[in-house]
DNA sequence: CGCTGGCACTCCATAATGGCGAGTGCCAGC
DNA sequence: GCTGGCACTCGCCATTATGGAGTGCCAGCG
């Protein structure tokens, strides 16, 4: 909000961060004793608690009750995120691990489910993968193969790992060669191109009613739409490791739990979340409320977007407890979102 | 065990019967005042005891504790469900709805989701359902497409629904008459034969080394194999609404929540249990520890079979707290297996 | 002989109680 | 500006009391 930083001494910004790190490592409050024992200041208790006065009052740690110790609030972990954190650097070992699990032969499903048990297993949370926008995937090739009197089979060909097939439900029979004249005309159009591009091309094809067009190529336009259109596979991000979540003690009693995991199964709400992380500049947290979902209102978010050329295609991240190590979870999320990109680059 | 039927009193049932209603209706332990009450005979609460104390002895029912009520075992809900339960009759108006949700145009693969969905939305317990086994499928068609260098895209067409892609590593290129060849000549050989007949075929053309195979029957065939062996989808049966399950009080803490949900993402455990039911004779259950995998010790899983030209492909059925509405859940699970099965059978 | 009412007993659930222990806020003093 | 001291507040826990539900057993009745 406004630039309180200035009315923030160094000091009592040290002990935010001690106590941030004590509060994330052992979940409980902390107390003033606790942390002018382990804030590497030395004061006294008494000093200490006159700072987290302070400190309370704008908003940054709070007491679950009157003496208890204090722990931080949203805009706590905020600053603490945003100013204070000294994020760990990855350990190679964990780094090749993740490369080798994602850079073997995957079609973008698998690599998708791969990606999001990864990080789930190395975070102990639960983690979360969208599928990879195939918009500005070039399409290689369209085959059409006849199945029944009013049934065809349009398989697209995205790269040599990514196929796609769609049935289309057609209202007169055609024949084989009908179809491969129409395949041959798309592929001469369309290959290499990339599908959004193809998808408008398609649509001013359709609505000109130009006079060089014979009926073939016109079905063959109207067959490339509806195969193009037909609704991509339902899931739209792949989640791991919900039951990791069960393992933290401030989300694990029933109504907090339930809340969340039919937030995941309607999957609606992530979906929102994610869509918002993949314009946002790189690597995105919320924190509790600060998705505006009341489902993850205890939790934080990790995120990173993973690109493709350049492009943003996808966005990755974690689930977990507000109350997580985010040293460790940040640059963790980090690489893992640079070697998905990586994994889906076109190899040689 | 043993027929201990006769030593068991025609009264004793009736109240073991009336007991089981109700502790399933209400989810309390059941008093001889209550029973005295609810079982239809007349008897006081004395003589209710007396009868109790028998049941008792007999492992049929059991108190959690002195001067709490009594809960039926696992051989009392054994009892109840074998020999003591009427089935309600399934409404149309639900059987209607089923079917016109699962009869509407789907792969098997939506079919499956959708049937779990219904199952769990109506049953308002966690459905599972498995996919449906190919191996008795006929294999309608085999089309190969070269995708590059080292890549053969082959698009198995097993009915006018259901289409499957498999991408081949192959050791040199291959031309696209080549694969056309390839294609045509498995056709001829194979099309409309089941699977399962087909795979056999294949290993015994490639075991013989027959003077009249050319070369190109030879790819032909060693790439039908790789094409049939290769790996089906990972997941072998569908969940939906494992959240329902933490609607139950019984099942609704910390520790039982985890290590069923851990068990459900295990998929193993629940997988060899449903394996049990492709054989059994029609619909099973399994009450509590009755199932032998101690996630489910507190719960019933109730499945029945279904089929596709009277061979059965495949099972359905839902996972509930031992105390579910049997009499309402028997006749649902049944329906679904029913219509299933009617779902997946060609049309026309 | 089987059913019943009566009675003592057991045990859970709930609430009330009181003593820690941890931590705070404030103040006076250095 | 920092510190020690002190009174105070609360949550936690174990203890205790109370009420209610339900049982087991027994003696009596039809």
């Amino acid at each position: 909000m406004s630039a309180n930083k200035p009315d923030i001494s160094e000091r009592a910004l040290q002990l935010l961060k001690a106590l941030t790190e004590r509060y994330i490592r052992e979940g409980q409050p902390v107390g003033s004793r606790t942390l002018s024992r382990e804030s590497g200041l030395n004061f006294s208790p008494a000093t200490i608690r006159n700072v987290m006065a302070d400190l309370e009052d704008l908003g940054l740690i709070r007491s679950p009750h009157t003496s208890a110790g204090r722990i931080p609030t949203v805009q706590g972990y905020r600053m603490f995120v945003d100013t204070l954190l000294t994020v760990k650097p990855l350990d190679e070992f964990t780094v090749d691990r993740m490369r080798t699990e994602l850079d073997t032969d995957h079609d973008s499903k698998s690599l998708v489910t791969t990606a999001s048990s990864l990080l789930s297993g190395i975070t102990h949370l639960a983690g979360i993968v969208t599928l990879p926008r195939r918009e500005h995937a070039s399409l290689k090739r369209v085959e059409f193969l006849p199945l029944s009197e009013h049934r065809v089979l349009a398989v697209l060909v995205i790269s040599d790992r990514e196929v796609q097939n769609r049935i289309l439900n057609v209202d007169r029979p055609y024949t084989a060669s009908e179809l491969q004249q129409a395949s041959n005309y798309l592929n001469g159009q369309f290959a290499g191109r990339n599908l959004e591009e193809v998808r408008r091309s398609l649509i001013r094809d359709m609505k000109s009613d130009r006079a060089d067009m014979d009926r073939m190529m016109r079905t063959a336009v109207e067959m490339a739409d509806s195969a193009l259109n037909a609704a991509e596979e339902g899931d739209d991000f792949v989640m791991a490791g919900e039951t990791n979540l069960m393992e933290f003690e401030e989300l694990c009693n029933p109504a907090t739990l339930r809340q969340l995991f039919e937030g995941f199964n309607r999957k609606r709400d992530i979906l929102h979340l994610l869509d918002q992380c993949v314009n946002g500049a790189g690597m995105q947290i919320f924190i509790g409320e600060e998705s505006g979902y009341q489902m993850l209102d205890e939790c934080s978010v990790v995120t990173a977007p993973y690109s493709v050329d350049g492009r943003v295609v996808g966005v990755l991240g974690v689930i977990g407890p507000t109350r997580m190590a985010y040293e460790r979870i940040i640059p963790i999320v980090d690489a893992t979102a640079r070697i998905m990109g990586a994994a889906l680059n076109p190899r040689e």
